[in-house]
Order: C-alpha cells, then sequence, then structure tokens
DNA sequence: ATAGGGTTAG
C-alpha cells in the first residue's frame, strides 16, 4: 500500500511472517465504516455522511485521509463536506493530515487555506499547528519542509510576523532543518513591512546584531538583494539606533564570494574604508578565499600582500584557503611550500590546516604520506579530531586498505578519540563495498551499543551490502523497517530497483518505478538504471523515450545517461545515430568525461582503423 | 550575541 514494492505474493508471505501466527483478524465495528466509507467516496455518493456522521469519529477520518492520499481532490471534497456536519473538523491532527496531503501534492494554494483557517477561523495558534504537523508527518513521504515552509508563509500572510518567527525558532530548537524559502519568506515579510515599528511594540527591539543576523541569512539563502536592501535600511528600520558595522559588511563581502563574485567583494572592502568602517582580518581572509575557492589564485596572492602592507599579519584562515586551493590543482609542491611559509612566520597549523593536509594527500594520491603526516600530528598530541580521521579512513577504504582503516579506527580509541557516526558509517560502508556484510553489520551493533543513532546514509549502506550479496530476506526486512521508521530516499529505492534489475525481477522493476515516480522520488540515478535496463534488452527506443520523460521532468542527463546509451547502441554497429545522439546529450547539458570519450571514441577508431585496437 | 578557512559516509 505504501509503495508498490514487492509483487503482492511477496507482500503477502511477508506481511504474514511479520504477524506471526495471527492470520486473519476479525474486522472491527470500525473497520466495517470505514469501508463504507471508502466505498461511497470512491463513487461520490455523498448521502452517505447524513447516515453516518456519528460514526465519523477523528481516527477514522485520519484513517480516510490516509486511504485517499494519492487523491487529494477526492480528499478535499470530503473534507469540505463533512465541514458543514460534524464537529469532529475541530480536530487539528485531522486538518493537518489533510495538510500534508496538499503539500505533497504541490497543492501549496489550498494547503494555505487550510492553515488560515486553522489559525484564523478555528483559532489554533501557530505553535499548535506546528505540533500538529510534527505528530502527523509520517502520513506523506518528505514533505514536511514543504509544509513548514507553507506554515511560514500562512503566518506572514495574515499578518502574524512574530508567529512566523515563533514557527521558525521552535523549527530550529526542535532540530528541524529551517528552508530557505521559509527564511527568504520571512526576510521578504519584513522589508514589506517597511519600518520595524510592529516589532518594536512588541519589545523586540532590532539591534545591528539582529540585522547582521538577517543579512547574513539573506545572503546564505542566496538572496543578496535583499542583503543589500537591508543593509540600506538598517538605519530607518531602527530608527536611527543601528549602523552597519564591520560585521554587517563582511556578511555581504563573503556573500559576493560564494556567489562566485569576489571582485566585487573587494570592491566592497574598498568601499569600506571610504565610509569609515575599517576592514579587518576577516575581511581580507574572506576575499582571498572567495578568489582561491574561485579559481583565482593570482588574485588571491595579490590581496594577501595588500593586506600586508596595511599592516594585517595573515592567519591560519588565509593560508588554508590557499593551501587547501592548490591541493585541490593538484600542485603539491606549492602547497608545501606555502605550509613552510605558514611555519616560518610562526603561524600555527589548526586542525582546519590539518584536515586539508589530509585530504590533499589523499586526494592527489599519497595515502601513504597522508598516514604519515597524521601520525605524527597525533603523537605530537597536537591535533586529531573525528574529522580528520574520518577523511583518512574513508580514502584507505576506497583504496581497499580495509586493514588501515581498522587499524586507524583503534589508534583513535587509544587516543581517546570518540568516532562518530561519520566513522562508523565509512566503516561499514567500507565492508559492504569490500563485500563483509557480516563485518558491517556487527560495527552497526557496536554503534547501536554506544548509543550512537544510526541515521539514513548507514541503512542505505548496509542496505546495498544486503542486495549485493542476494541477502533477499534481510533486503525486504531492512526496507519495510526503514519505512516504519520513516527513513529512506531516493538512494535507498534506487538501491533495490537496481538489485530488482540485476536479479532479473522485472515486474517488480516496472512496479517500483512507477511507484517512485507517483511519490516523487524517482530522480537522475533512477532513471538511469531503467535507461540501462532498457538498452540491456536492446529496446532504444524505448530508452529514448524514457531520456524524454527525464528531460521534461528537468532532470538533466548526466555523463552516466551517456555513456550507457552511447555505450550499448554503439555496441549495436557504429553509425552515424551515435554521433547523433552524442551531439543531442550534449546539447542537453552532459559534460562528457573520460568514459564518455571513450565510448563514442573508440567504436569509431574500430570502425575506421580496426587494425588499431 | 552577529562575520572567515576543512564537508568526511550511501
Amino acid at each position: 500500500m505504501f509503495l508498490g514494492l514487492f509483487s503482492s505474493k511477496r507482500r503477502n508471505l511477508f506481511v504474514r511472517g511479520l504477524h506471526f501466527g495471527k492470520k486473519f483478524t476479525t474486522p472491527t465495528a470500525e473497520d466495517i465504516v470505514f469501508k463504507a466509507v471508502c466505498v461511497n467516496i470512491r463513487q461520490k455518493k455523498w448521502n452517505f455522511l447524513d447516515q453516518l456522521s456519528s460514526s465519523l469519529t477523528d481516527p477514522l477520518i485520519s484513517r480516510v485521509f490516509r486511504e485517499f492520499r494519492s487523491s487529494p481532490q477526492l480528499i478535499l471534497e470530503f473534507y469540505r463536506r463533512i465541514g458543514g456536519r460534524v464537529a469532529i473538523l475541530q480536530s487539528l491532527e485531522c486538518c493537518s493530515t489533510l495538510i500534508h496531503v496538499m503539500v505533497h501534492h504541490k497543492n501549496y494554494e489550498d494547503a494555505l487555506d487550510l492553515l488560515k483557517e486553522l489559525m484564523i477561523s478555528k483559532g489554533h495558534s501557530p505553535l499548535e499547528v506546528l505540533d500538529a504537523l510534527i505528530t502527523t508527518s509520517e502520513v506523506c513521504l518528505q514533505s514536511s519542509s514543504n509544509v513548514f515552509d507553507s506554515l511560514v508563509r500562512a503566518c506572514t500572510q495574515i499578518g502574524a510576523t512574530e508567529d512566523a518567527y515563533k514557527v521558525i525558532k521552535k523549527l530550529k530548537t526542535d532540530n528541524y532543518p529551517v528552508s530557505i524559502h521559509a527564511w527568504n519568506n520571512f526576510l521578504n515579510h519584513l522589508l514589506k513591512i517597511g519600518d520595524v515599528g510592529r516589532m518594536l511594540k512588541s519589545g523586540i527591539s532590532p539591534n545591528v546584531v539582529a540585522f547582521n543576523m538577517l543579512i547574513d541569512g539573506a545572503c546564505r539563502a542566496d538572496d543578496l538583494d535583499l542583503a543589500l536592501k537591508l543593509m540600506k535600511r538598517i538605519e530607518t528600520m531602527s530608527s536611527g539606533c543601528a549602523y552597519p558595522n564591520e560585521v554587517t559588511y563582511n556578511c555581504i563581502v563573503n556573500g559576493y564570494c560564494k556567489k562566485g563574485k569576489p571582485e566585487i567583494a573587494e570592491e566592497i572592502l574598498d568601499k569600506m574604508i571610504e565610509m569609515n568602517v575599517a576592514p579587518n582580518v576577516r575581511t581580507y581572509a574572506t576575499v582571498v578565499d572567495g578568489y582561491s575557492r574561485n579559481g583565482y589564485l593570482e588574485e588571491a596572492f595579490r590581496l594577501c600582500n595588500k593586506m600586508v602592507e596595511k599592516g594585517f599579519v595573515p592567519n591560519s584562515a588565509v593560508y588554508n584557503s590557499l593551501v587547501h586551493c592548490l591541493y585541490m590543482e593538484g600542485d603539491i609542491s606549492g602547497a608545501t611550500l606555502l605550509l613552510s611559509d605558514m611555519m616560518e612566520n610562526c603561524i600555527n597549523p589548526d586542525r582546519i590546516t590539518h584536515s586539508i593536509i589530509a585530504k590533499g594527500l589523499c586526494r592527489n594520491g599519497w595515502i601513504n604520506e597522508a598516514v604519515k603526516h597524521h601520525k605524527w600530528i597525533v603523537e605530537r598530541n597536537l591535533f586529531g579530531d573525528a574529522f580528520s580521521h574520518n577523511i583518512l579512513i574513508s580514502y584507505l577504504c576506497r583504496s581497499e586498505n580495509i586493514r588501515g582503516a581498522e587499524q586507524l579506527i583503534c589508534s583513535m580509541f587509544v587516543r581517546g578519540l570518540i568516532p562518530d557516526v561519520v566513522t562508523y558509517g565509512t566503516m561499514i560502508d567500507g565492508y559492504c563495498k569490500a563485500n563483509r556484510v557480516e563485518s558491517a553489520v556487527g560495527i552497526y551493533t557496536d554503534m547501536i551499543k554506544i548509543d550512537k543513532n544510526p541515521n539514513l546514509v548507514v541503512f542505505n549502506s548496509i542496505l546495498d551490502g544486503f542486495c549485493k550479496e542476494e541477502f533477499v530476506d534481510s533486503s525486504i526486512y531492512l526496507v519495510n523497517e526503514m519505512k516504519k521508521l520513516n527513513m529512506y530516499d531516493a538512494v535507498t529505492f534506487n538501491t533495490v530497483l537496481n538489485w530488482y534489475c540485476c536479479s532479473g525481477k522485472i515486474e517488480e522493476v516496472f512496479d517500483l518505478f512507477t511507484s517512485m515516480r507517483e511519490v516523487g522520488l524517482a530522480n537522475k540515478v533512477s532513471y538511469n538504471i531503467m535507461i540501462n535496463l532498457f538498452c540491456k534488452f536492446g529496446l532504444f527506443e524505448h530508452a529514448k523515450e524514457l531520456l524524454g520523460v527525464m528531460l521534461t521532468r528537468g532532470l538533466t542527463p548526466d555523463s552516466v545517461t551517456y555513456t550507457t546509451l552511447v555505450t550499448n547502441l554503439s555496441k549495436k554497429s557504429f553509425s552515424e545515430e551515435v554521433v547523433k545522439l552524442h551531439d543531442y546529450l550534449v546539447i542537453q547539458g552532459v559534460i562528457p568525461d573520460n568514459q564518455t570519450y571513450q565510448a563514442v571514441v573508440r567504436p569509431a577508431i574500430r570502425e575506421i582503423s580496426p587494425e588499431f585496437e
């Protein structure tokens, strides 16, 4: 019922396994009413409401909502029709369930209306609504964050600014992600209401720190225009109490750097001096990082000289940015040279420096050197956080040196460093990739023992391990447990989809793919898996058709799509069609990589001069 | 109190 994940035969088997010995249960009165209501709704016979209104209990209605969650319009009609008759609809839970369904189907208009109705006509406070939305959030897949966005929007639309803020704050304290949209909406609203007189009345008087938080938030939400507007209006909005300071400017400077415009960031830096707001080391460090992360290393070094001329001393943050950039460019000797310069200038490397060195050496193929460096650091009791260990463990696993990874974990324990979820997750994945699922499960057990909660990534790794080893029962069991925990995503089902393809469960493949599309869990990878399947069967027309569907869904084909299609097509015979397909994919945004070129160039060479190969 | 540098696992 949830996702057509398994063929009905298998599903029954599994359900029976779960309910151990309890094959059939006598339906309760509620079950019977529920059946009757569903039948009537499906046939749109609304008269039944008169007869059954007294039986329409709260849990029953919620159950009906769940049953019809893929038909939002039908539910909405049902809701509107019982609205006039039954008192139950005061129930927050019922309405929240409905809101989840609406948002999940991207019917934001109705969702907003329902939310406003709850707060205005029914008098529920936004925080009560939020609670109800959280408790009913298992109804739909992955729509919670959109639901919260809608709540914030509903608050701002009815003018409840503080409530909108309260909702955001509550989400933050409860560790729910506050989306860019929610922040943007709130910030936009603040701007629209112009003066902060409202805020002042309720005892909130924004100072420059509050504004800086808003401005930084706007920059991180990729809305620089809003950030600039806010900065311009600090004085008027605070009734002359606050002015932009160096932190305000640093936020804007950082905003431009992250947007890929370090040259504008430098202009702002110069303007700060004009405006009598002195730039500080952080300002320079930010712009240096802006230049280096955008590939302008020479400009970055120029700015370093400029800051020294102005009497600033580049600190570890400045060096870290440059060293990191050099490593990413593969310039190991450049990075090493700069690190010795750092030492000569008595700037101590910090834990970030060591992480950069670890990753820089590893990704350039110097894993042994990275391990040596790491030992050197740890022996001197300098830094060693889980983060830098995780980098090394990850690369050791990738290079199939599980033994080395294990030793590193041991040394963590010896030094009293506590492995975190990523450490465990990395090891679990390493074991799974090395076909050692039992060891992976062992680590998983250790992890649970010391009270670390597994997360989605961990489950997906183990699932992949189970599928690869063809532990069918374990895989099915795990997927069902994950669904119960409401912990799954596109990767989960892509793993299963891929497994079905590999083991030739064709009926299951199509059922699952259809379900994934219905609930919005089909992504690029899902399409690639399906395209590959079609190609394997020689169904190129179907494969190309699916490529078309992919494009209409706004999914850009990637190099995997390309390689799959082109390799398979050229296996048949190299033809003009391959070249046509190549051109088409490149126009659609595929960036060919080494493998893709091989896919098209190899067969071409073979065709032109067979003796070449 | 607010601003900079490493995002490691599917």
